[in-house]
DNA sequence: TATGTTAGTGAGTTATAACTAACAAGAGGG
DNA sequence: CCCTCTTGTTAGTTATAACTCACTAACATA
């Protein structure tokens, strides 16, 4: 159908295709043949550009961490005030899932890290960055005094990673009835809110 | 080996097999043949008693929405003072979880995603009356005045829930590293000391 | 003690998974 | 114009999944 492709076009087709179908059929049910068909593409061709499914698994996850590093990067770039670059990476997160459904599934899927230790590494990595993003422009939001200073930075980062985990899971379960970006930035500022309210206190 | 039971009696144990290895094997993982073989049963016994595997995962979730809606009930009966009951309820969720830890892995399983509707409906449903159940809590917390009032108790309830189950998530994936119950309890003290704050405010 | 019911078995069937081996064809270089 | 590398195919193999069928053994009770 699609016509004879270089090694390097077909590889990422493929990585692409895995990730939507990933969300239609559920990431560790996904099969080579499904891959292979979406595609037009016989299934014993995926073997001919990944040795294993694991190294296939592997290359998505890449491509993924890639991804969100980007978006982090442009979301910070984006934004020099401490508020709104922590709102800025909260809401480059929910784009991201919103773009890629199959996102939570995928990074929580305890099947498919099972047997894959590279890929649990490559999650794992990926979050605690996240983390570390997050609780670096906590503290400089608390350094800039619009934040309540007593409660330490990595509590307010797992708050806020909770809550994007929170309102993702809801939007999944929900047959995704409700637009993911504005509802979570949504309860991010309902949640800064609360976290600024000391503000007009600092002083007395 | 466990001899001839009655057919209740297995039912019960096949789905209380089902949640001990949804946690060691994985929720999609596992198979009938695992089921069988931990009961010291043939495979097809399992089949004498739930006529599909989807079906045996339904009873599973309707155990489990049995025994969380029991639990609330005893957290709220244990506690009269607003704080104390929304502290019970998230401690009761903690401890339920902590007592069957492939409840999260469940959430992100296929079967659950992708496979079963009515999977997807029951614990849909769980977690709108779990909802139900902290937003009564927090509406008569903040009658009490002991709540800022100017946020929906629906809010509040979100917040609560992505908690647990962020602290939940992070729990399952670090190996269990930490203990979930203090844990999770700890992040919602830090949580309701924000909501708190006011307090000292509102004769202002 | 005879008889019907129910829990359980062993040996299948069918489908589908990942992966392999042998062969075919398109594209560029000599 | 052929030679060779690369991308692809068709036709397998092996393993494992859910589920079925024909049958047996334990139990209840009339």
């Amino acid at each position: 159908m699609s016509g004879r492709q270089s090694a390097e076009e077909r590889k990422a087709q493929i990585v692409a295709e895995v990730l939507r179908l990933a969300d239609e059929i559920g990431p560790d049910r996904l099969s080579t043949t499904d891959v292979a068909r979406a595609i037009g593409l016989s299934q014993p061709a995926i073997f001919r550009h990944f040795p294993t499914k694991g190294a296939l698994w592997l290359a998505v996850a890449e491509q993924i961490a890639d991804r969100l590093q980007h978006d982090w990067a442009a979301a910070e770039a984006g934004a020099s005030e401490p508020h709104a670059r922590l709102k800025a990476l909260i809401g480059a997160q929910l784009t991201a899932i919103s773009a890629t459904p199959a996102l939570p599934s995928i990074l929580f899927s305890r099947e498919l890290q099972v047997d894959n230790q590279a890929l649990r590494d490559v999650f794992r990595g990926l979050l605690g960055a996240f983390q570390s993003h997050l609780v670096a422009a906590i503290r400089d939001l608390q350094a800039a005094g619009d934040l309540y200073p007593d409660v330490s930075p990595e509590d307010v980062a797992i708050l806020l990673t909770s809550l994007v985990q929170g309102v993702a899971i809801r939007w999944t379960l929900g047959a995704r009835g409700f637009s993911l970006v504005p509802e979570g930035l949504r309860l991010f500022d309902v949640q800064l809110g609360l976290l600024g309210k000391m503000e007009g206190d600092s002083d007395a």
